[in-house]
DNA sequence: TAGAAGATAGGA
DNA sequence: CCTATCTTCTAG
């Protein structure tokens, strides 16, 4: 097998930690059938207990089970009930450490994706924070586990210089993981489809802090 | 067994 | 600012 072939560039990055993937990623291109989008946002996150953010913090359950695959594979989860958001999962086996992928520029099936997304008044807002990105490209929670390289996923790094990549506290994620001292969010400088930063939301007021 | 919180988005 | 919407996890 040949070691330059693009197909073992990408499986050998995922094999490494989504922390040293994130920065990496930004400027790839994953497609999802005929919809393909330009990654301009990304966020890490560390499972074994490294990273009170992450679905994986607690350890495995039924939902988080695709964390724990090796990188590669696809994680899908509803978010409040009502998006799909997915994650490029990172790492070794039981790793459990994956990138969720928060935005991006459509740069194939423009059309399709404005079918999808019909409330987006500009291009740049298809694809613009995760649950939109699901929609654009069509994720369902059938898809969790899938992994890139099969079906309709494919993912394609960047062949050149990207510009310049920010880090930053991570989006609506609550307590301490949610601060710059876990500055996991990673985007491209000067992208108009990167989502506003917002902090976790709080209803009910105030306490219910376990932290 | 219940109840709150959640890696969000859209509309008033 | 408020609400839709529903699964998952944790506490009791």
């Amino acid at each position: 097998m040949d070691p330059t072939a693009p197909g073992d560039e990408v499986t050998r990055l995922l094999a490494l930690p989504a922390l040293e993937v994130g920065p990496r990623l930004l400027g790839s291109v994953f497609r999802v059938g005929e919809v393909a989008v330009r990654l301009t946002e990304v966020e890490a996150y560390h499972g074994q207990g490294q990273d009170p953010g992450s679905h994986a913090h607690r350890g495995q359950t039924p939902r988080n089970a695709s964390m724990f695959r090796e990188g590669g594979t696809l994680y899908v989860y509803l978010s409040y009930g009502i998006h799909r958001c997915v994650n490029i999962v990172c790492g070794p086996e039981g790793y459990a450490s994956g990138l969720l992928l928060r935005a991006g520029e459509v740069v194939d099936g423009v059309e399709v994706a404005r079918s999808r997304r019909a409330t987006a008044k500009r291009d740049s807002e298809l694809a613009k924070g995760p649950g939109r990105l699901g929609s654009a490209l069509d994720i369902g929670l059938g898809d969790d586990g899938s992994r890139l390289g099969q079906g309709r996923f494919s993912l394609e790094l960047p062949g050149g210089d990207v510009g310049d990549v920010v880090a930053g506290p991570r989006v609506g994620v609550s307590g301490r993981a949610g601060t710059d001292e876990f500055p996991w969010r990673f985007t491209l400088a000067g992208e108009p489809s990167v989502s506003s930063w917002r902090p976790a939301v709080r209803r009910r007021g105030g306490a219910a802090e376990r932290w």
